[in-house]
DNA sequence: TTTATTTATTAGATTAGTCTAACTTTATTA
DNA sequence: TAATAAAGTTAGACTAATCTAATAAATAAA
């Protein structure tokens, strides 16, 4: 049995994981993600070790186990269950639901899971567009494509946030945006790369770093694969 | 904000004091009930004094303060608002639900559990017949008679259990009982109070410790209140 | 290739919640 | 009422998770 913080150590090694491919993650990087201190970080690393939850050497990259994997996955599918409970059920709102989720998913008991999983009638993805793994731990590829990387001309289909904090997803809804709306790239400023877009007929001004939180597929694009497009509009 | 454990803690305060009236809580009674050493009970129980949860002087009894008493009523509400959610929403049994509403009970969201009540429909009582506080943390009267208090060739109407255990819950159900059922007394051994019980036209024999168990009325027992009849049935 | 900077580790301390063992106070009973 | 038993408290120790401050290793810059 996991406490409550291994769990929570294994879901943010995985979610840096995501993030940048293979190449394992740093104390520092993981601390920073968890709010604690290095030293912290490293102390649990230790035990997580121990456990065969990860595996590293003394002062190189850390990469979780087949089983550390495993463990963080089904706290992650719990996660976007409950948050897809809140969204559908419970009549939250899509910048509220993260909070509480990450209390509930450290609930134990399979039971609850599987039978919440059927109650939602087997969701696939949760209220912010992340893929939720399935009971075997099979996850949906991730987004890679951001509104960021349209070309000038192109429109694409909004599939998810990367930023799934309450402000920025406040910021969203008050753009216009939410998911699967079809964005058009009106124009680009060369100098900032601000971003004049349209939605539901409505132009707004949206920033780079804005842009970079918004996952998009274009109308071609097979989620999870590459475009079949012989010159898809996104990168 | 309390912890895990100074929730479980107002809450076995709380609940002790349901089943004895007026005359405080003991050190060891609360650290049995808690399955906890009576050291641990009795630093813990300073801490809560020091918040001014409970009150008490050196080597007396315990007793809940109005806010103490209100954070315990709050566990006791989430508690019976999950596992009637469990139950009703998720298809668990009666005697699948306490354990995991151990854990749901600590989910700290005032939001949750207005909207899981509103989702619920404002349910008035838990799986287990015991009574659910509403948001003012209002609470229904317990129950205080049982079937062992039924006079032999009356009959009653069982409302809820005492013992939530899952192994009394499915011994429950074997001898056909549920809440709501009607019950005829047909006799009882003097010696050792053996009584033969039917349900549904069926016999049974149930020991005195199984019928103390079972919280019943009569047919005229205002649930709360004394029974308006002259002579009930049930002492 | 030294030096400086970043990254990671260790040592020692703290807090919450728990324990055992010893002790004190209150309650029971002979 | 005095002895005994039961209930409650204290002292000292342990574990998990955290911190700060000091140190070591790896990487990047000069
Ligand atoms: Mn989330
Ligand atoms: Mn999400
Ligand atoms: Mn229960
Ligand atoms: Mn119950």
């Amino acid at each position: 049995m996991l406490s409550y913080t291994e769990e929570n150590y294994l879901k943010a090694l995985l979610k840096i994981s995501f993030a940048h491919g293979d190449l394992g993650v740093g104390t520092n990087e993981l601390a920073t993600v968890l709010a604690v201190k290095p030293a912290t970080a490293n102390d649990m690393l230790k035990k997580l070790k121990e456990k065969e939850l990860v595996d590293y050497e003394k002062y190189g990259k850390i990469r979780l186990t087949a089983s550390g994997k495993k463990r963080g996955i089904d706290v992650i599918r719990k996660h976007r269950l409950w948050e897809t409970f809140l969204f559908k059920k419970l009549e939250f709102s899509w910048d509220e639901v993260h909070e509480v989720a990450e209390q509930l998913e450290h609930i134990q008991s399979e039971k609850l899971v599987d039978k919440l999983d059927k109650f939602l009638d087997y969701p696939e993805f949760d209220p912010h567009g992340d893929p939720i793994p399935n009971k075997k731990g099979e996850l949906k590829v991730q987004f890679k494509k951001t509104l960021a990387d349209v070309a000038v001309g192109s429109s694409c289909k909004m599939v998810a946030v990367k930023d799934n904090s309450s402000s920025f997803l406040q910021y969203v809804v008050k753009v216009g945006l939410g998911i699967n709306n079809e964005i058009s790239v009106v124009s680009k400023q060369d100098y900032d790369a601000l971003t004049v877009i349209k939605v539901n007929g409505v132009k707004s001004s949206v920033s780079q770093k804005f842009a970079e939180n918004i996952f998009v597929v274009c109308n071609n694009c097979v989620v999870g694969k590459s475009c079949p497009k012989t010159k898809c509009e996104i990168k």
